[in-house]
DNA sequence: ACTATATATTCAACTAATTGATTATGTCAA
DNA sequence: TTGACATAATCAATTAGTTGAATATATAGT
């Protein structure tokens, strides 16, 4: 169970509030791990009761009150413990995967379909993840110990799209080639 | 939810008892999903009160009785309805790039040796898949509807296992580079 | 005035997944 | 003959994750 050590890593970052750390989860820090804000607002009250974070309520103006919550010392010698003990390989689970294993179910044209989507999500999310590296580390050789780490992740996520493009790439061409020279099922 | 829709078109290609599945799903169906025995019993369950798969008791010299559960006409349709429905991309949830992304807070020669310990760990399952590859699939042009659509599977796995290796390669490059030139901190 | 969108949080119900143990039978090796 | 391992299945308890809704305030556009 990682998403409360990725609470703690996010808020390490920075001290938000638990709307934040969502808007992070879809975005910047989507790249190691996702979770919807109840999930996020679950995990932060048991953080609070076990004494790793602390909430300070901010009044605003114009805009609902909001609680930022701070990593505590505590909760840092908990992501500390944490990151020292080893882990295990991240399973495949992948919807996209065991569609394909069954792909002769349906006509080719449509797994093709399916396939086209997914390779022009994953250049979107590449893309994006692109743009990152070029404006936030231009040049990696300069970079503190923290952003290095926060590179590092970003290269992780690079990778994983990447690595998934590859195989809707292949995928596409083999089923394309084969398709043309039989005819589908119905 | 996908695991039924694994399990069954797992038992499409070839009917067997939950504790081949469950070997299965350690093994070359590993490379798109996994599970649990547990899970897998329980959603073989469910799966034959809707009368998605049937069970037929077999009797074994030697060995407890085992259940071989087969899909149904019914079970079938359900799966080849799913697969025409899109789905999403497959979220990241990835433990090693929490940690990597909280990296300053432990030693960087730690965080080495977890990032090589990984990388001789997808080193190993990419092999298991190459070896897979050469033996199974030697020639991709002349294989049948079903052994083409199990291939791209593969494929999957190892673009997968490729992706993951790349950056592990790339993490300990880079924390080499960088930690020879500075102390770490702890 | 109405609608949509964004901020900010919470509740309730449900489904899925993990952890750990238990119950059988049989084989093989020390 | 004891222990380790493989086959075969199930139960109980807990944790994690999803779905859907509700509440409240403010801004911007039609």
């Amino acid at each position: 169970m990682a998403l409360a050590h990725a609470i703690l890593a996010t808020l390490l970052d920075s001290s938000q509030s638990g709307y934040d750390l969502r808007k992070c989860f879809e975005g910047s820090v989507g790249f190691f791990w996702q979770a919807s804000f109840q999930q996020i607002y679950r995990e932060l009250g048991k953080l609070e009761e076990q004494g790793l974070v602390q909430s300070e309520a901010i009044a605003q103006q114009g805009r609902p009150d909001k609680k930022v919550f701070a990593v505590t010392a505590e909760g840092e010698a908990f992501l500390q413990a944490w990151i020292r003990t080893p882990c295990e390989m991240a399973p495949i689970r992948d919807d996209l995967l065991v569609k394909m294993f069954a792909g002769f179910l349906v006509p080719k044209v449509e797994m093709l379909a399916e396939l086209k989507e997914h390779r022009s999500l994953h250049q979107e999310r590449l893309a994006i993840y692109q743009q990152i590296q070029r404006n936030a580390y231009a040049n990696p050789e300069n970079l503190s110990e923290k952003e290095l780490f926060h590179y590092l992740t970003l290269c992780g996520g690079i990778q994983y799209e990447q690595g998934w493009l590859n195989w809707c790439e292949e995928a596409i061409s083999i089923l394309t080639k084969s398709s043309a020279s039989s005819v589908s099922p119905q």
